[in-house]
RNA sequence: GGAGAGGUGGCAGAGUGGUCGAAUGCGCCGGAUUCGAAAUCCGGUUUACGGUUCUACCGUAACGUGGGUUCGAAUCCCACCCUCUCCGCCA
């Protein structure tokens, strides 16, 4: 999240760059009247509850002293009511402003170049020459297959599309890879290992920034398994003519004996958004569903585990910056990415990636990103495989991140570098959320910067071993620095 | 899943309707004392949000979460979440 003073003070400034550097439009003049009328609401609010707790003080007072108090009791009698529609009417003003700074994404770090899309990415180092065969090069897909090593139809059959079995060698390869990455990281780079969980929930994708804005990308798992998609069609109907006759209290009261109905809890009034939808939606199950269903997300990586750990945390400013990494699973829904990099391992519901998090302070941050990207690329070096490094352009970047760089590792079969690793700086965004910070030198709470990067993605580290390193005779080569997790096995065949 | 106990400031822990944002102790910071230290004494020590005359002042909110009752809720009522103990089941 932005820091609200952009969108307050600097309203006009914050949109104009927002759009230069992101092409996103900042709905700017429903912000300011919002903006204009949270003021005057709040401050009108705040004047009730003021009113309130002054009268309320003196009638305790008084009867303490045995005095006679219903004078005061009798002016203190109509605020509860003024009150209740003055807070209700924050909260949806609240809420409404909340919604849309929660999808605003961050604003690009100025040493970051404009650009509409990738091709606007530029590379800022190389390493390492491809090499060259003499025999005709053969992708994973084919290396993999000869001897059942990658089993895409396995993975269909169990699962579906975007699933791969690993067997043999190859499996073990990859366990390797992701062994050798954690011991880099933790014996070399300063890093602890963490075993974080891979089902988190809302507040924690919230955090990190995945939700509320891309909800889609995510798996979702129901809590308490699907006995709470049983919505009694009497209540339903009863709610549609409340909603229809526009009854805000009669459709709190059945929303309520709904949610209690499913073993959730009850709501105090209808939050802003569900009522919108509701009017709008015909598909009232599946808008109740969407609210009222508690249910747990698989982290599309383990920054959102790992990032969260600081969330509502005032850290110690000696102990800065932390460094966390943690090999796990992610889960992708990847639901835009319909018909791409269909063929193979190299993009799967769920794959396998060791993560860097670091916490830093906010004037050491971009050293530690550049720190951190320095980290991921040694894992590179040390498999002896060639990369190149691209800081990303401000079109390219992700939601969260101000400044990111990508290094691409070198796939013979493609005759190109495909991503492997992202490493970003998130500066004060994610912590702002998460209202992570440390006391700084004058002894206030401050924001922490948080950084991620992948240290690296293991699975398409394993498609670049098997391409790289494979053998005219379809067998593969064990990398050096693998090999003490190979039981010292120098070729896969 | 069953039974019970409990969730209060950095920690421990009091508070069962009214000068309670919250006693007391520990910790921490500053000061006094001391050659110095310990001990002792004195003072201070949450966060978020908002307003303004914006390194300050004023206000509001927060005692697991969300509601309710009330002029007034940490305290009473309801729902939910979490933790602990015992039993059952289980990797």
């Amino acid at each position: 999240m932005l820091d609200p003073a952009l969108l307050r003070q600097h309203l006009a400034v914050t949109a104009e760059r927002l759009w230069a550097a992101r092409g996103l439009e900042l709905p700017v003049s429903e912000l300011e009247a919002l903006e204009a009328e949270r003021k005057a609401v709040q401050v009108r609010t705040q004047e009730l509850q003021a009113n309130r707790n002054r009268l309320a003080k003196e009638i305790g007072l008084r009867k303490g002293k045995g005095l006679d108090a219903s004078d005061l009791l009798a002016q203190s009698q109509a605020i509860p009511q003024q009150l209740k529609g003055a807070e209700e009417q924050l909260a949806t003003l609240q809420e409404r402003l909340n919604a849309i700074a929660m999808r605003i994404p961050n604003i690009p770090h100025e040493s970051v170049p404009t650009g509409a899309d990738e091709t606007g990415n530029v590379e800022v180092r190389r390493h390492g020459t491809p090499r060259n065969f003499d025999f005709a090069v053969r992708d994973h897909v084919e290396i993999g297959a000869r001897h059942g090593w990658l089993d895409g139809d396995s993975g269909a059959k169990l699962s579906g599309a975007r699933f791969t079995v690993l067997r043999g060698g190859v499996a073990r390869l990859h366990r390797a890879l992701a062994q050798f990455m954690l011991d880099v990281h933790t014996g070399e780079h300063g890093y602890t290992e963490y075993n974080v969980p891979l089902l988190v929930n809302q507040e924690t994708m919230q955090g990190t920034g995945q939700l509320p804005k891309f909800e889609d990308d995510l798996f979702e798992v129901p809590l308490g398994g699907y006995r709470h998609l049983a919505i009694d069609g009497q209540a339903q109907a009863a709610l549609r003519s409340a909603i229809m006759r526009d009854d805000r209290d009669d459709a709190l009261a059945l929303l309520n004996g709904i949610a209690g109905d499913l073993g959730l809890q009850t709501l105090g009034r209808v939050p802003a958004a569900m009522w919108d939808q509701m009017h709008d939606s015909e598909a009232l199950v599946a808008t109740l569903h969407r609210w009222l269903w508690k249910r747990m997300y698989l982290i599309p990586t383990a920054e959102v585990s790992l990032t969260n750990l600081v969330r509502d945390e005032i850290l110690d400013g000696e102990a800065l910056p932390l460094r966390l990494t943690a090999h796990s699973l992610c889960f992708r829904a990847e639901a835009g990415a319909a018909g791409r990099d269909t063929r193979g391992m190299i993009r799967q519901h769920q794959f396998e990636k060791v993560e860097l998090v670091q916490i830093a302070r906010p004037e050491q941050s971009h050293v530690q990103l550049e720190e951190m990207t320095g980290h991921a690329e040694n894992i590179l070096r040390r498999l002896g495989l060639p990369f190149r490094t691209m800081l990303l352009c401000s079109g390219d970047m992700g939601f969260a991140a101000v400044k990111t760089y990508d290094i691409e590792v070198w796939l013979p079969s493609q005759g190109t570098y495909r991503e492997i690793s992202s490493c970003s700086n998130c500066e004060s965004f994610q912590a702002r959320r998460m209202q992570a910070r440390f006391r700084n030198a004058a002894g206030k709470p401050e924001l922490v910067h948080t950084l991620n990067g992948s240290g690296v993605a293991v699975g398409r580290a394993l498609i670049a071993v098997m391409e790289n390193y494979q053998n005219a005779d379809g067998s593969i080569a064990v990398p050096e620095a693998l090999r003490p997790y190979m039981g010292g096995v120098t070729r896969i065949e």
